[in-house]
Parts: C-alpha cells; sequence; structure tokens
DNA sequence: ATTTTTGCACTGACCAGTCAGTTCAAAAAC
DNA sequence: GTTTTTGAACTGACTGGTCAGTGCAAAAAT
C-alpha cells in the first residue's frame, strides 16, 4: 500500500503519531491508572497537542481501549507462534507449555508496562472497555487452553485435569512471578526465571532435585 | 477486645462506622477504580454523611491505605494460622502449601472485591500507598516463602529451587485462577477448584492420571 | 458533658472534550 | 516551473462540569 518513507495520499503520518501516543499512555496508565492520568500528561509527553489525541481517537477511553487490543493482539500471536514453532520441530505437548511460559516472559520483558496495566484492568466491572477487554483475553487464553485440550486428547496429560482452570493457573504463575520479576529483581536474566518456572512446571518442586 | 453490644468508654460506634465505610469502599473501588470512585458515592453507599468520612479519615487516600493494610492482614493471618495448623497435625510442607492454597481460596471467595482491587494497585508505582503495599505484601508472601525454606531445609523440596520467584509463582497460580473461577464459573464449588489447583501443585498434570 | 454524626453550602483546582484557526506538502492550474 | 488551491493533520486557548476537601451549627448518641 504504502511505504514510509516517500508516500503520497496515504496515511502513514497520523500512524506514527497514533504510535507515539500509544506508547505515552501505556507507561502513564500503567503507572498511575486510567482515571488519574490525563489527556493533556499523554499529549505532552508523546509531544503532541491536546487537540491531535481527538483528532486520532474519538475519546480518552477509545484511546485505551484500542491500545489494549493492539497489545494483547501481540501477546496472543506470540504464544501462537510459540505453539506452532514447538508442533512443527515435534515436542510434546509439555515442550509446547514451556516454550509457551517462555514466550510470556519474553513478551513481559519487553512490554512491562502494558503487562502491568492489563493486569490492573482484567477483573474490573462496569467499565467501557470491558466487553473489549474480555474478548482479547479469550483469545488469548484460548491458546494455552488449546495445547491443554490437545495433551489430554493424546494421552499427554491427566484426563482429569479442568482444561479452563489449569489454563487460568498457568497464566497467573508467569504473569505473577514475571511482575515480581520485573518489580524486584530486575538484575536476573530471563533464562534465569524461565527455568525457575519450568521447573515448577514440571513438578519438580515437591521431591528433591 | 472489646464487645459490640455494651461497649463503654471506648469508640465501638466510631468502629462500625468505620467498617462500613470500608465495605463501601472496597465494592466500589474494585469496580470503578480508586481514582473514578468519588467520597460521595463511598459515604452514600455507607449511609452517611459526608462529613462522617472526613471524621473518620484524614483523606481518601488514607481511607483507602488503611483499607488495605486491614484487608491484607486478614490474609496474612489466614495463611499464617493453615501454615501453623498443618504443621502441628503433623502434615509435610506439600500438605502445608496445599492448605495455604486453600486458604487462599478461602479468602478470596469471601472477599472478592478486596482481592480484585488488591491485584489492580500492587504492580502500580508512584502512588501514595505505595511504600504501605509494599510493607504488607511483603508480609503475606513471607508466609509462603517461609515454608518453602522449611521444606527444604528439610529435604522435601529441592535445594534449587528459587524460593522467592517460585512463591510469587505460587500465589499468581491461586490468584488468577481463583479471580477466574469468581469471575467466569462462579457456580463452581471451592473444593472443586482446590482440586485442580491441587494436582496442579503436586505435579499430576504432565503425566497421565 | 462529651463524642460522634448530620446536612449542606461553598471553594478552588483540575480535567475531558471542543473549536476556530494554522501549517504544509502534494495536486491542480496556468 | 511557478503560482494557487486543497485538505488532512495539528494546535492550544477555552468551556462546562466535576470533585476533594472545608466549615459549621444543630442534632443524636453515649
Amino acid at each position: 500500500m504504502e511505504s514510509s518513507s516517500a508516500r503520497s495520499g496515504g496515511s502513514t503520518r497520523r500512524e506514527a503519531t497514533r504510535q507515539k501516543l500509544y506508547e505515552a499512555a501505556v507507561t502513564l496508565i500503567a503507572e498511575q491508572g486510567f482515571s488519574a492520568t490525563t489527556v493533556d500528561e499523554i499529549a505532552e509527553r508523546a509531544g503532541v497537542a491536546k487537540g491531535t489525541v481527538y483528532y486520532n481517537f474519538a475519546s480518552k477511553s477509545v484511546l485505551f481501549e484500542e491500545l489494549l487490543r493492539h497489545g494483547v493482539g501481540l501477546l496472543t500471536a506470540s504464544l501462537q507462534e510459540a505453539a506452532e514453532r514447538t508442533a512443527r520441530a515435534g515436542g510434546s505437548r509439555v515442550d509446547a507449555l514451556d516454550a509457551m511460559v517462555r514466550a510470556g516472559l519474553v513478551f513481559i520483558d519487553r512490554y512491562p508496562a502494558f503487562t502491568q496495566l492489563y493486569v490492573a484492568e482484567l477483573w474490573r466491572t462496569n467499565r467501557a472497555w470491558q466487553s473489549t477487554l474480555m474478548v482479547v483475553r479469550q483469545e488469548a487464553v484460548a491458546v494455552v487452553e488449546q495445547v491443554l485440550r490437545e495433551g489430554v486428547a493424546a494421552g499427554e496429560f491427566s484426563d482429569e485435569i479442568d482444561v479452563q482452570l489449569t489454563a487460568a493457573a498457568l497464566v497467573g504463575m508467569v504473569l505473577v512471578a514475571a511482575l515480581d520479576w520485573k518489580s524486584f529483581q530486575p538484575e536476573r536474566s530471563l533464562d534465569d526465571v524461565h527455568a525457575a518456572l519450568s521447573r515448577l512446571l514440571q513438578g519438580r518442586v515437591s521431591g528433591k532435585g
């Protein structure tokens, strides 16, 4: 459609502005929350006039909603890719789960502010973007559930596991461990954290190593 | 300390008012967030005049801060009690962990709104109550870490586990699974959810049941 | 008699959203 | 190839409303 360098009628400029606004909004909202973050702050950090925010987004809520959609979309794609890559390489479902744990850690490592904001909003009710959030969340969790189901069908996992709850628990494990990592031990390496979670995942905690 | 019926010199009346304000604030803030919740709303839901809020708390922030302290205090006591009860009954450290998982579920079952609000605030930075939250969080997590350390010392757990990270991961597992339970499958029983998490905890997921 | 609560008017700061006007690069006209 | 026009993108002062917190006299509870 259009190259970013020499462009004519299109709207590459607009896209760049929106990107700047996303980046400004994500850190501010992660730190302060949605309501405590002002549109003036977002505009200022993005290096843009307030009017530009409203030229590009219908409202503060819509800006946030599109930000959520964008971010969770990246995560879902990344999890999906990890699962497929493992399958193609002939790995087991446990390998796939492990690869997804790593993909999750990589994502949080790269976008800690987004993750923070996502967690803070996920279980709220009665908010404007509630339904959007529900949809994208389900798309992400479904990738994990799918692998669990395949594992049960293939006899790799017990058929007594509760797929939905187990998926939620696994996500929670990675999410909280990673946020703690970023908040309290940011100097540790991703491999290190991944190793600790792998150990837990494979039940090598109870029963001496 | 004091009975709610026949009390003398103290301030039982005041305490009752504060309790009403806690309860009103916790659900409103869980739903809407701190900044989006107004003092007028809190007062109205508590069935109290606005002036009363300020007679009992120095500010909106202080009210919230004391609410956080109060709530996490309950959780910590409950986890502590579960660990000690298991130890007294001669249970293993895995049993203690399992008992704490259940204690966590019972807490979230009883105070879902508080849990929601706690999660939403936990990883935020630059907020007034940040330091208070840090302290009480650490008190709660320390109970889990303590059991893990004892388990390592007793040879029940691998000495290669990362205590801090594993504790965070376990907390995350319970937290996210329970919030999903309350949000999306509230009809399920606590025992049911507990069973699913026990299975995961004891590594009976990989390896057919 | 003292503590606690009420009711309500008031203030001053803050903020989401608006809008009349500006900029500028590409397209059209000449 | 120079001038004119066009319109998307952007600007920032301004508006209307909201809300935390105050002040205080009267009432209720203990």
